[in-house]
DNA sequence: GTAGGGTTAG
């Protein structure tokens, strides 16, 4: 039998010629699956943002194809919801029954089709020679979302076409844009948009400058953080208490303890009007001294905070149960994490970790494995630092088979351990003779995608 | 709840 299928899609606007078919079919099954490659092909795959990438010669491809992305991400879960719904159709004899299946994927990618062009056309603001589409409103909502799925390229062209059409995204919008080059440390980028909203607005405001800051800080460049400080105060605008925090926490990371309270008493004395009663600040310099193993100082913030009357929250006992731990106190940072509980604060997963952390580097494996129970017990879920530390701790010790039961349990919970881990576990099974296991391990490395390396290997 | 601040391993 030869058929020659040609299928043309209407939309409102234009039209598509599909070619599925020009060849020899022998069966009805081949037609099925040969319809539902060429469909699913057309409207699953990447053909139509490959297809932008090849008449734009790659100007614009990753921010096309965020954008396509972002914005059809839904319709193309409706259309492979469709494609594994006419799997079941199995009436192989009935040629009516296929051509259900036809129309019904016909008609559900036609929508789809529709769905998409206005999609693509709403990507496509400017790129055609269109007029400007699309609410303000709607332009600022997808740079947002896009900005904080870190898909910046996308983002950024829109703002240039909305500039181009005179319309000018506000500055909480900028804010996001300058945060996503920030986190991900495009910091010339950060800069040349902040210069941009100098020169062109929106005025760059508190958060703008924090924002900033926080970047250089990232990438450790403290003195340019300073830099933008003084550049925000020199055109007016007022540091709040969170540029202080930045600032101080960056320099305590450095050590600069005493440059941190010289800075802070500035600021403070010019700028702010809360006072010294800001929990987090003195969270930070708590910790920056018991980093920096002054413990009495670190102390005296503490005492200071109650003796005004601070109401610590979960992250203060934190520090505080962390620098203890540091100094090898880890009895006097239960005394903290039993108040903690008496005050009606829920220990969380950092305040676990950081015990067991401290107990397994003391060797007290079985303290540890306790504060695990206890975390479990609590409704606090261990991560994949808890699992690390606990197999870390049992393999060192020789008790392979335990660390093999957290093992076990990280996979239940759908964590994909590290290779340190499953090198931990292949060694240890290693050292005690268990070569079959050890093996057993590898191969399920192997199997769950995780690349042995050159200390994939076992001592017997 | 449109942006921006503090804690765990290595």
């Amino acid at each position: 039998m030869s058929l020659n299928f040609q299928l043309l899609i209407a939309t409102e606007e234009s039209h598509f010629l599909l070619r599925l078919f020009k060849c020899s079919i022998l069966t009805l099954d081949s037609i099925k699956d040969c319809i539902a490659q060429s469909f699913a092909d057309i409207f699953c795959g990447k053909s139509n943002i490959d297809f932008f990438d090849q008449r734009h010669d790659g100007v614009l491809p990753c921010a096309l194809q965020d954008i396509i992305e972002t914005v059809g991400d839904q319709c193309q879960q409706q259309n492979k919801d469709c494609f594994s719904q006419t799997k079941d159709c199995n009436d192989k004899r009935d040629l009516r029954a296929v051509f259900n299946v036809l129309d019904t994927m016909l008609k559900d990618s036609l929508e789809r089709l529709k769905t998409m062009r206005e999609g693509i056309s709403w990507a496509h603001i400017g790129l055609c020679g269109r007029t400007f589409e699309g609410s303000y409103t709607q332009h600022v909502a997808i740079i947002r979302a896009l900005c904080l799925e870190g898909k910046l390229g996308a983002s950024l062209w829109l703002r240039k076409k909305m500039i181009w059409n005179v319309v000018i995204p506000d500055v909480l919008t900028h804010n996001y844009f300058l945060n996503g080059l920030c986190k991900t440390g495009e910091l010339k980028k950060a800069n040349w948009l902040v210069s941009e909203m100098l020169y062109c607005g929106p005025s760059p405001n508190c958060a703008t400058y924090n924002t900033l800051m926080k970047g250089y800080c990232l990438i450790n460049n403290v003195d340019r953080a300073l830099n933008v400080f003084s550049a925000m105060v020199n055109s007016g605008v007022m540091p709040n208490r969170v540029s202080c925090n930045i600032l101080v926490h960056a320099l305590c990371k450095k050590g600069l303890l005493e440059d941190a309270r010289k800075l802070l008493k500035e600021i403070l004395d010019e700028n702010c009007d809360e006072g010294r009663s800001n929990l987090i600040t003195s969270t930070i310099l708590m910790d920056g001294h018991f980093k920096n193993g002054d413990t009495m100082q670190a102390l005296a913030f503490w005492d200071e905070m109650l003796q005004r009357g601070t109401q610590m929250d979960v992250i203060s006992y934190n520090v505080i149960i962390y620098g203890f731990c540091s100094s090898r106190d880890v009895t006097v940072s239960y005394r903290y994490l039993s108040e903690m509980f008496k005050s009606g604060l829920i220990p969380d997963v950092f305040t676990y970790n950081t015990l067991i952390s401290a107990l397994c580097k003391e060797g007290r494996i079985d303290g540890a494995c306790y504060i695990y129970s206890v975390m479990s017990r609590m409704g606090v879920a261990p991560d994949h630092i808890s699992y690390k530390m606990l197999i870390q701790g049992l393999c060192i010790q020789g008790h392979v088979i335990e660390a093999n039961e957290f093992h076990v349990s990280m996979l239940e919970n759908l964590i994909v351990p590290e290779p340190l881990i499953w090198n931990s576990i292949i060694d240890g099974y290693g050292r005690s003779g268990d070569i079959q296991n050890a093996l057993s391990i590898r191969d399920q490395m192997v199997a769950f995608g995780v690349l042995p390396n050159v200390d994939t290997n076992f001592k017997t």
